[in-house]
DNA sequence: TGTTGCATGTAAGGGGTTACATGATTGA
DNA sequence: TCAATCATGTAACCCCTTACATGCAACA
């Protein structure tokens, strides 16, 4: 049921189609959370069943109409009983640090490019969070955890946090390669 | 294929059974890989078939044979090939950071104590990882990627580098919404 | 006229978790 | 004698990704 309350996150903010869900996922909440339209149309269609949703059908392109969704009262009440739940711990599946541990069976100079090219990609991650962080800093009542801004920034400071642990932690690994193969 | 990987790195050290194999992604792989022994024992049928590892039936406790896997030539080359690969990026779902950006349906209260209890938790993980920090710093050739050590303390430091992000991020949360509460 | 975006759905398949199932050995 | 550990396997189910499928509107 996490798909759900993402979905409930969202609709939180203000009713949108799912068609607008997913790309909210796809384009903002994707470092954090993520999730394909074929999965969010069921979904959508499960929880009007069990009435966190209302579905309003009009208009719109292609065979169906567009559907708009609005979260309920019953909607809002799941929301915040989750929220003050504790998160169910996840198993962690990290390819890098696999190849970290792994070291032993890899070619030296070839892992520190793979750790290299992991450097840059953070790099250019971080960079795109500068940016963002400049936008959405400038926003009034960015402090109050009342407006959608403040999660907003919130969770990009952790990507922001997350993202230079691991690039240093990878520049460790870099260099520690390196001078063991001179 | 990521399971298969993550079994031939541990069988890259020795042969092992695939009970044993499980065991060791429970004690100490599972920071940052994990798979249940339902998944393992087709997993090692299947590479057997591939001709990556060799499988040595002998006695054991139950119905069943006890199996001892060998990874072979083509087994190490296999790794070797996939460790100089890129990662697959890996769509993140996070549940604590989904809470952050939902900030605005919670009681700050509640959420104030959610957080708190992940700080706590990862102080007891971060404990855990300097108990561990210190046997592993204290054995011979631990400055060589060529020892199981190595690898060891590589995933070691970035399960200590990750979890101190997150726990000064999560602070940080604590800070904001305890003084927007005010 | 062709491509991109809007908009909603279904189906097949892979990976993973939980539960079911069996049975010997070792130690409390 | 009871529990834990060793040891291997199967089955059902859930979540998710990829691909299939349809069709309108706007723009180049």
């Amino acid at each position: 049921m996490l798909l759900r309350h993402a979905l409930l996150v969202l609709l939180a903010e203000r009713p949108q189609t799912g068609y607008e869900l997913a790309r909210r996922m796809r384009e903002s909440l994707s470092w954090f959370w993520s999730a394909q339209h074929s999965q969010i149309y069921p979904e959508l269609a499960a929880m009007e069943d069990d009435g966190l949703v209302t579905v309003e059908v009009g208009d719109g392109p292609g065979p169906r109409g567009r559907k708009t969704c609005t979260i309920t009262d019953r909607g809002r009440v799941e929301l915040r009983v989750w929220m003050a739940s504790e998160p169910t711990p996840r198993p962690v599946r990290d390819e890098l640090v696999l190849r970290a541990f792994g070291a032993g069976s890899a070619d030296p100079v070839e892992l520190v490019a793979v750790f290299r090219a992991e450097i840059e990609r953070l790099q250019a991650r971080l960079d795109r969070y500068d940016e963002i962080r400049a936008e959405i800093e400038a926003m009034p009542g960015i402090d109050d955890p009342a407006t959608p801004e403040f999660g907003w920034l919130m969770s990009l400071l952790h990507g922001i946090a997350s993202a230079r642990a691991r690039q240093q932690w990878a520049n460790e690994m870099v260099g520690k390669l390196s001078s063991a193969a001179r």
